[in-house]
DNA sequence: AAGCTTGTTGACCAGTGGGTCAGTAAGGTC
DNA sequence: GACCTTACTGACCCACTGGTCAACAAGCTT
C-alpha cells in the first residue's frame, strides 16, 4: 500500500528553468517587476519558492532572464522576415513592415516595452542588451532600408534617414496609449495606416512637385 | 541659560504641504514610486515622517499630489498661450507648437510623463485625472488646429485629423529615448523638426500637384 | 508668565516579502 | 533491494517600510 502511483513531485531538471520562466513573464506582465511576488511565480510554475532559488539566483536575475528569453526569440524571428530581397522599398513599407507595425500593439513585445520602461532604469544592463539586440538593430534596418531606396532613386534623400526613430514613434505611442488609457478606445491600425501613408507620401514626393 | 535662541523646530503649517509636495516629486522622480521611501520624502522636506501623515492620509495620497501640483500648472500654462489669434495655423504649428515639442523633453512633464507610465496602471483614477487635463485637452486642441486650417483652406483635408495623437508622438518617444537610452546621444530638436517638417508638407500639399 | 492650542516629533508596531537551509524523497546505479 | 546523489520542499528568518500615536514644544492669548 506503498502510494508509488502518486509521488509528491517530479525531477524534470531541464524543463524547469523554462517553466519558471514563463510563469515569471506571465507574472511581470500584470503586477510589473516590483509588485510581483517570487512566491507567486513559483506557484504558477507548480515549484516551491526554494527551487526557484536553484535556478535563478535572486528575483533580479529572474528578471532579466525573462526579458532575455521573450525577447531573443520574437527579435530573430523578426530579422529574417527582413531578409526578404524581392521587394522594392517601397512594397517592402507598404507590406511586411505595417504589418509589423500593426501587430506590436497586442503582441507580448507590447509587454516588454512596458516593462523596459517601467523597471529599465533600475537595470542599466538589461537596458544595454535591449538596446544591443533589438532597439540598435532595428533602428539600423530601418535607416538601411531608406537608404536603399534613396540609392535606388525611389526614394527623396530627406532628414527622415537620420531619425529611424520617427519610422517606429507611433508604434510605441500606441502601445502606451492602450497600456495607459485603456479605457479610451484608439483604432491602432487606422493610425498606422495613417502614418505609413504620411511616410510614404514623403519619401516618394516628386521633388520637382513644389518648387 | 534655555537655548530659546535655537528652536527645534518652527511651526509653518502653510508652507509644509507644498514643500513636501516638492521633495516627494524629487524622490519619486530619482526612485519610482514603489523604490521611493516616505521616510526619505520627509528628510528632503526637513519633516518628520509623522508630520507627513498629518497633511497626507496615505502614500498614495502623496503621489497623487505631486502629479497635480507639477501638472496642473504647467498644462495651465501651456494653453494659455495656445490662445494666440495672431497666427494661421500654419505659421501657429511652426512656431509656438514646434516650440512646446521642443521643450517637453527635459522638462518635468518627461518625469510625469514617466511616472504615469511607471505606477498609471496601478492608479486608475490618477490615469483619469491626467486624461481629462492633459491628454485629452491637448489632443482636441490639435484636432481643432488642424480642423481650422482646413477651413481656412490651408490644409488638405486627410486622415491626419483623426489621429492628433501622430502630431505628439515623436515626443513622447524623445522622452522615453532619453529617460532609457540616456547612453545614445539623440538629436531631440532635429528629430522634432523634420517630423513638423513633414507634417506641414503633408498637410500644405499642393492636391492637384500629384495626380 | 501661566495656560492653551496644535504643529511637530520620534519611537514604535505589524505586515510583507526576499532569501535561506535542514530535511525529504525521487529515481538512478550496482 | 540497499545505497547514494541531488532535485525539491516548506517552514523559517529578518530586513524593510508604510503607518500610528503618545508625548513634546512652538508660539499664540490673556
Amino acid at each position: 500500500m506503498v502510494p508509488v502511483s502518486n509521488p509528491r513531485f517530479q525531477r524534470r531538471k531541464d524543463e524547469r528553468p523554462a517553466e519558471i520562466t514563463q510563469a515569471a513573464f506571465e507574472t511581470f506582465a500584470e503586477k510589473g517587476y516590483a509588485n510581483a511576488r517570487v512566491e507567486e511565480v513559483a506557484q504558477r510554475a507548480g515549484v516551491s519558492k526554494g527551487l526557484l532559488y536553484l535556478y535563478f539566483r535572486t528575483k533580479e536575475e529572474l528578471f532579466k532572464a525573462v526579458v532575455r528569453s521573450v525577447v531573443l526569440p520574437r527579435v530573430d524571428a523578426l530579422f529574417a522576415k527582413t531578409a526578404d530581397p524581392g521587394l522594392s522599398p517601397t512594397e517592402f513599407i507598404h507590406g511586411p513592415v505595417r504589418e509589423f507595425m500593426r501587430q506590436i500593439p497586442g503582441s507580448p513585445a507590447a509587454i516588454v516595452i512596458r516593462l523596459m520602461l517601467t523597471e529599465g532604469f533600475r537595470h542599466p544592463d538589461l537596458v544595454d542588451f535591449y538596446w544591443d539586440n533589438v532597439a540598435s538593430r532595428g533602428l539600423d534596418a530601418i535607416r538601411g532600408l531608406i537608404e536603399r531606396g534613396v540609392e535606388l532613386g525611389e526614394f527623396r534623400d530627406t532628414r527622415l534617414k537620420d531619425f529611424p526613430q520617427l519610422v517606429m514613434s507611433p508604434v510605441v505611442l500606441a502601445v502606451l496609449f492602450k497600456l495607459l488609457f485603456s479605457r479610451q478606445s484608439l483604432d491602432t491600425d487606422g493610425m498606422i495606416d495613417t502614418h505609413v501613408d504620411i511616410l510614404l507620401e514623403h519619401l516618394c514626393a516628386d521633388p520637382d512637385a513644389g518648387a
